[in-house]
RNA sequence: GCUGGUGUGGCUCAAUGGUAGAGCAGCUCAUUCGUAAUGAGCAGGUUGAAGGUUCGAUUCCUUUCACCAGCUCCA
C-alpha cells in the first residue's frame, strides 16, 4: 500500500504497518468530519487501536447523541468520497506553537510542550483540516475503504481524572469491507460466548437489583465452583500449603495497623458492633497475619505457606461492575507465604510455576506484568527496591516475558500480575504475586533463627485464579460454556426416547448418581430430538445418555457426545467407567 | 464516580398520548416417537421505581435505581 511519510515522500509501508496507518488516517478523517460539524471542537489524542481508532475531542458543553455519531460517520463517508490528498509539512517549534494556537488547538499546543526540544514538528493536511502528527498516512482519503463509528465515551485528557473529561469517539477500520464484516461477525460470535448470557442460560449464577455486584451462585454454578476448589485444594496440598479460614469482619484497629484504613478506606464496608467500628475485609492478609502472629515461629518452619479461600468485599464503583468479571464480593484463592529473605526467589519461582500449571490446565495464554511502587505507598526505598528486584529476578530466571506497569503496585509492595483474555479480547487480571516487607513490619512479625535471634519474615501474597468468580467468568467464555467433563455442572443427561423406557432411564440415572456423576434425567414426553437439542444447546452437557427400547432390553446406553455429535452404544458399566475415569483424571 | 445508551411477562422482541402483542420457555390434553425444536389449548405483564404534565402516560418531563458500551479503578 502506498503511503505518505512525514518527510513528504510517498512510498510503500511494511505490510504489518498497513492497518495501523489506515486506522490512524481514519482518526484524522473522523476529526475532519467532527470539525466540519462542530467547528469549535478541539482535538487531543487520536491514535489507531487494535481494531480501529478513536479521537478524544473537547466539544465544550456539547454532548453527542447517537444521531450525532451517525452524522459524523456520514460526513466521513463524504470526505472519503471527496478523495482529498493528505499531505505533510513541517514547522519549527515556535511556528508550530503559533500555528496551533491560532487554530485554537490548545491540547496540541500542550502536546508540543511535552515533545523534546529538538523535535521536528510535522503536520498532515487534508483539505482545510490540519493535524499535528508524525504519520505516515494514506495518500488520499479515498484509500480508507471500510470503517464504522462504534460509540463514544468520556475520557480524561492524558488519562488523568483531575483533568477535563473529553469525548472519545471510537470507530473500527479495516483494509476492506470483507475484513470489517468478518470482524463484526466475530463480535456477534463473541457476544454468544458472553459469560453473563451463558451463565443465565446454563443457570450458573444470577445478579439482582437488590444486590448489585454481589453474585448469587445457583446450584449448577456452585457445582462448577466446587469442582475448581477441589482441584485447587489438591494441588495446594501437594505443594505443601496449609489452609485456614479467617473472619469476614474485624475491628477497625486491625485495618489501621495494616494500612488498609489509610489506603483502602473508600473501598471498605463497615459496621458498628458494641460502639466500635468493624470493617468487612477487602483483603485476607491481615487475617493471615493474625494467624501467623498467634504463635512463635522457628526458621525451621519457613517457608510457611498458608492458603485461604477468603471471601472479600470491596465497594467498587457501580459503573465498573461487570458480570462476574468485576463484582463487589468475591472469593480469592489466597495464600500468604512467610519466609526468610534468602527464600524469596525460590518461593516466587514456585508460585509462578504453580500459576502456570493452573493456566495450562485450562489452555489459557496469559500476559505477565510487573507493577512497581505506586505514589501512595508505605515503606522504605531500600525495601521497595529489594522487593522489586526480587520479582524481576524471578521472572528473568524463568525467562518469562513481561511488561512493566510503572506505579501500579499494591501500597505495601510490588507485584507480578497475570492477565487472561475474555471473549472480546479484553484482559482481566487474575493471578497475582505480591511481595511484602510492610505487613510483617506493621504487625511486628518474627521468627527465631538458627542463632536463637529474632528475625522479621518477608511475606508473599498470591492468588492463582485471582477471584474464583472472575476466573469462572473467563472460563465460561473460554469454553463457551462447553466445560470439560470434570468441570461441567451437568456431566451427563439421561434422555428417554419415550415414556415406555422411563423405568430403565430412572435406573441409569440412579446408577450415575451413585457413581457421583453430576447428572439429570429428562423423561419428558417429547421427541428425542427435542430433548437432545436442549441438552446440547442449553445445558451444554458433555454426554447425552440416550435410552430407548433397545437399550432397555440390552442393558446398554447410547452415548451422544456434545463435541462430536457422534453416538456410541456401550454397556452402562462401561460408560460409568469411562466418565468417572475422565472426571478423576480431569481431562 | 464520569460520558453516552437502555429498561415492556422467565427469555428474545413488538406496539401506541386512549383499556399492552408475538415467538420461545411453563402448564394441560393428544401423540409414545431413535439423536438439534410434534400438534392443539391454557395461563402469565399495575411496561424498573417515585413524582410531575394531561380528561387520560407504558409513551412526554424530572428524580432515582439497575443494566449495557467505554473512561477511571481493580481480583
Amino acid at each position: 500500500m502506498k503511503v505518505i511519510f512525514n518527510n513528504g515522500t510517498a512510498g510503500e509501508c511494511a505490510p504489518e504497518e498497513e492497518l495501523h496507518i489506515i486506522r490512524h488516517s481514519a482518526a484524522h478523517i473522523m476529526a475532519q468530519a467532527i470539525k466540519r460539524l462542530f467547528p469549535d471542537a478541539m482535538f487531543a489524542y487520536g491514535p489507531a487501536t487494535e481494531n480501529g481508532f478513536y479521537y478524544d475531542v473537547d466539544l465544550g458543553d456539547r454532548k453527542l447523541g447517537d444521531e450525532d455519531l451517525a452524522a459524523i460517520e456520514a460526513e466521513m463517508k463524504k470526505i472519503v468520497k471527496e478523495n482529498l490528498p493528505i499531505k505533510p509539512f513541517t514547522l519549527p517549534r515556535e511556528e508550530a506553537v503559533a500555528f496551533m494556537t491560532e487554530r485554537g488547538e490548545k491540547y496540541k499546543v500542550e502536546h508540543i510542550g511535552d515533545l523534546p526540544e529538538d523535535a521536528v514538528i510535522t503536520f498532515y493536511q487534508q483539505g482545510d483540516y490540519v493535524d499535528m502528527c508524525v504519520g505516515p498516512h494514506l495518500c488520499y482519503t479515498k484509500a480508507l475503504k471500510a470503517f464504522k463509528i462504534m460509540g463514544q465515551s468520556g475520557a480524561y485528557w492524558k488519562n488523568d481524572k483531575d483533568n477535563k473529561m473529553l469525548t472519545r469517539v471510537k470507530g473500527i477500520a479495516f483494509a476492506n469491507q470483507q475484513d470489517m464484516e468478518a470482524y463484526l461477525t466475530l463480535l456477534e460470535e463473541a457476544e454468544k460466548r458472553d459469560h453473563r448470557r451463558i451463565g443465565k442460560e446454563m443457570g450458573l449464577f444470577m445478579l439482582c437489583d437488590e444486590a448489585p455486584g454481589f453474585p448469587f451462585f445457583l446450584p449448577k454454578g456452585m457445582a462448577l465452583k466446587n469442582a475448581l476448589i477441589d482441584y485447587w485444594r489438591e494441588i495446594h496440598t501437594r505443594e505443601n500449603y496449609v489452609e485456614v479460614s479467617t473472619p469476614l469482619i474485624m475491628n477497625r484497629h486491625l485495618w489501621e495497623t495494616s494500612g488498609h484504613w489509610d489506603h483502602y478506606k473508600d473501598n471498605m464496608y463497615s459496621t458498628t458492633i458494641d460502639d466500635d467500628t468493624f470493617c468487612v475485609k477487602p483483603m485476607n492478609c491481615p487475617g493471615g497475619v493474625m494467624v501467623y502472629r498467634s504463635n512463635p515461629h522457628s526458621y525451621r518452619e519457613l517457608p510457611l505457606r498458608v492458603g485461604e479461600l477468603g471471601l472479600v468485599h470491596r465497594h467498587e464503583l457501580r459503573g465498573a461492575l461487570h458480570g462476574l468479571f468485576r463484582v463487589r464480593c468475591f472469593t480469592q484463592d489466597d495464600a500468604h507465604i512467610f519466609m526468610r529473605r534468602e527464600q524469596i526467589t525460590d518461593e516466587i519461582v514456585n508460585v509462578v510455576h504453580l500459576i502456570n500449571e493452573v493456566y495450562e490446565k485450562f489452555g489459557f495464554k496469559y500476559d505477565v506484568e510487573l507493577s512497581t511502587r505506586p505514589e501512595d505507598s508505605m515503606g522504605s526505598d531500600e525495601d521497595w527496591e529489594a522487593a522489586t528486584n526480587g520479582l524481576k529476578g524471578a521472572l528473568e530466571n524463568l525467562g518469562l516475558p513481561y511488561t512493566i506497569n510503572e506505579g501500579d503496585g499494591a501500597f505495601y509492595g510490588p507485584k507480578i500480575d497475570f492477565h487472561l483474555t475474555d471473549s472480546l479480547g479484553r484482559t482481566w487480571q487474575c493471578g497475582t504475586i505480591q511481595l511484602d516487607f510492610q505487613m510483617p513490619l506493621n504487625f511486628d512479625l518474627e521468627y527465631v533463627d538458627e542463632k536463637g535471634e529474632k528475625q522479621r519474615p518477608i511475606m508473599i501474597h498470591r492468588v492463582c485464579f485471582g477471584s474464583i468468580e472472575r476466573f469462572i467468568g473467563v472460563l465460561t467464555e473460554h469454553y463457551a460454556g462447553k466445560f470439560p467433563v470434570w468441570l461441567a455442572p451437568m456431566q451427563a443427561k439421561v434422555l428417554c426416547v419415550s415414556e415406555k423406557c422411563s423405568e430403565y432411564g430412572e435406573k441409569v440415572y440412579e446408577a450415575l448418581r451413585a457413581a457421583k456423576v453430576r447428572c439429570a434425567l429428562d423423561n419428558r414426553n417429547e421427541k428425542i430430538g427435542y430433548l437432545i437439542r436442549e441438552a446440547q444447546v442449553v445445558d451444554r452437557v458433555p454426554y447425552m445418555v440416550v435410552i430407548g427400547q433397545k437399550e432397555a432390553e440390552e442393558g446398554t446406553v447410547s452415548i451422544r457426545s456434545r463435541d462430536t455429535a457422534q453416538t456410541e452404544t456401550m454397556s452402562l458399566q462401561a460408560f460409568i467407567e469411562k466418565i468417572t475415569g475422565e472426571i478423576k483424571e480431569r481431562v
